[in-house]
DNA sequence: CGGATACTTGCGAATTATTTGCAATTGGTA
DNA sequence: TACCAATTGCAAATAATTCGCAAGTATCCG
């Protein structure tokens, strides 16, 4: 079932028109597949494009690309780099639920872990600097117990 | 002035012969570049390639792919993905010097800093999954001061 | 409420980074 | 020293992502 969830998306439009950008249908639903896809799904921008053909809101990938990208500009989406050769997003989960992630760079298993204390480093570090946060992740290459001994 | 630093190469060329493979002069060179470039100094996979034709040891664009890809696997190199479109690689610290990356995704300027908890939360998750640890780097997006002003 | 003005979208083509197939070469071992 | 599998170089192929531009549309303004 699709809900729409307002409040997120008002938040996000004002985000929109503080820079004189526009909230749109497009952004709306893409939003909107974040928010009802469950945790731990790491969608890529293909991955995204499927769904949005399923739920009967079809864009073009260009405009997925375009929106992914806006939207972890802004900090509302994160940008995972895992193991595969493209990129995933999730949304950017509130400091206090951030969670990192444990690959394997052979078969790309992943596992997701939380760590209170990473996303207080990474506060402090960038505040240090005078940069203005928009995601910490603490990302583990690994080999899983499988692939070791299939070496 | 070009190092070959013996003992390195040494290490590699036993791990590479477990694995039932060689040493080459082409991984010999690169494993040198990496040795011989500059703390801070993340090369992507076109950056070594010129260096290496500066270097007078030039070689294929494609080799150097498969070689940074191999040691990476082998965890001689570290892979980061920091704000650009593009891989940049390093020699993989040791533990006790291991660093992470604070970046800003608008004009991927890059600060380094140390963290000597995160290794250790790295190799404690690693393990406590049977995973054998590879690298571990958190990365802060952010936006630096010069960007957020500019927005 | 209707028109003007950016901002957005869709499309297809272009670009970029990276990978791959294959023939020729070569490291390491017997 | 000869052999064989691993490696290389080259050029062509892929995969992901970006871009140019004309058409569409959200918002502002009167």
């Amino acid at each position: 079932m699709v809900m729409e969830n307002p409040h997120q998306t008002n938040v996000v439009k004002g985000a929109l028109h503080d820079r004189g950008l526009r909230m749109t249908p497009q952004r709306i639903s893409i939003l909107s597949l974040f928010h009802n896809s469950s945790a731990g799904d790491h969608l890529s921008a293909d991955d995204v494009h499927q769904r949005l053909i399923q739920n009967e809101t079809p864009m073009s990938l260009s405009t997925v690309y375009r929106t992914l990208h806006l939207m972890s500009q802004m900090g509302v989406l994160r940008e995972l780099e895992l193991a595969e050769d493209h990129k995933h997003y999730e949304l950017n989960p509130k400091s206090d639920e951030s969670h990192h992630h444990l690959v394997c760079i052979r078969c790309t298993k992943t596992i997701e872990f939380k760590s209170e204390t990473m996303q207080k480093v990474g506060e402090k570090v960038a505040k240090g600097s005078g940069f203005a946060l928009l995601d910490c992740q603490l990302v583990i290459h690994a080999l899983c117990p499988i692939c070791q001994r299939s070496m």
